[in-house]
DNA sequence: TGAAATTTAAACACTTTTCTTTAACATGCG
DNA sequence: CGCATGTTAAAGAAAAGTGTTTAAATTTCA
C-alpha cells in the first residue's frame, strides 16, 4: 500500500539488469527461468511508463482550455489552429512554431506520422501558455 | 493498457473538485453516493502518489553508494554521516547540513520525529552527489 | 451547537496485475 | 551452423486494485 508500483521483484531485475547482467543471468541467481525475467523486466519498464503518463496528466488538470485536433490534419495547419485558439481567448503559447512541432512529435509520436495528424489529439492550454497533449 | 494510472472516473472526479464542486455535487451529477466520490478520489491522490514513488525510484537506480541510518538516530548526526560516508568515496554531496535535513524532512516526514529517526533510511548516493531516501 | 462536508470501515463482485512454467520464435555472432 | 540473448504466447494461481453500497465517525465552520 505504501510501495510505489515497481514491485520487488522488479526492483530485483531492475538492479541487476543496471549492473549489466543478462536475463539469463539473473534467472540463475534467482532461481527461474529467462522468458520470466524478461516479462518482469517488461512488466518494470511499462510501470514506469504508466507513472510518468500519470503525472502529465496532472499537468492537464491545471489546463483552462481544451482544443482538439481532428485526425488528417496537416502538423502544420494544427499548430497555426492551436496559436489561433490560445489567442482567442488571451493566451500566449510559449512555443513558437519549430518547438511546437517537436514538442507534439516527442509527445504522442505514434499520433503522427509524416506531415499528418493520424488520430485526434487533444491539446490542453494552460493559462500561463503551456500545452500538454493526450 | 496504455493508459496511465488514474481511471477514467478518478479523472471525472479530479476535474470536478479542481472546478470547486463539493463531493455531494459530483456524486448528484455522476449518480452515485457522496461516500464513494470520497473514496474514488482518495484512491486518485493514492495513485499520483504512487507515481512519483515509482519516479523517484528510478533516480535510486543511478546511486552507486547506499548509507542506512538506524532508527533512533539524532537527525544532525545521521547528516554528519552521510557527509562522512560520501566522503570516504569521494564524493562532494550537493547540499548543505542545513538543506540536507529538509530535504529529509519533506522527503520521508513520516520516518522522523522532532530531531530523532524513528525507523531506518536509506540512502542513495550518485556519483554526482545527489541523493535519494527510501 | 448544528448542519454540511469529508473521511473511514466493512463487505462484495469484478477486473487487472503479477509471477510463474513451458514451449516456440527471432536475431546476431564467431 | 550452433550458441547466447532476448521476445512472445498461452495458461494458471495468487494477489492486488476498482467501483459500489451502507452505515458510522470526524472535521469544518457559520
Amino acid at each position: 500500500m505504501k510501495q510505489g508500483l515497481i514491485t520487488d521483484r522488479q526492483k530485483e531485475v531492475l538492479r541487476y539488469r543496471k549492473q549489466g547482467l543478462t536475463q539469463q543471468q539473473i534467472a540463475d541467481l534467482i532461481h527461474t527461468s529467462k522468458a520470466n525475467i524478461c516479462t518482469i523486466e517488461k512488466a518494470a519498464l511499462e510501470n514506469i511508463r504508466k507513472a510518468k503518463d500519470t503525472l502529465e496528466f496532472l499537468y492537464t488538470l491545471d489546463a483552462t482550455h481544451i482544443y482538439t485536433i481532428r485526425g488528417g490534419t496537416d502538423v502544420l495547419d494544427a499548430v497555426s489552429n492551436i496559436f489561433a485558439e490560445a489567442e482567442k481567448v488571451h493566451i500566449k503559447v510559449r512555443y513558437d512554431t519549430i518547438s511546437l512541432v517537436n514538442r507534439m512529435r516527442e509527445s504522442v509520436p505514434e499520433r503522427i506520422r509524416g506531415r499528418f495528424v493520424r488520430e485526434k489529439i487533444d491539446v490542453y492550454i494552460t493559462d500561463e501558455g503551456e500545452l500538454y497533449f493526450g
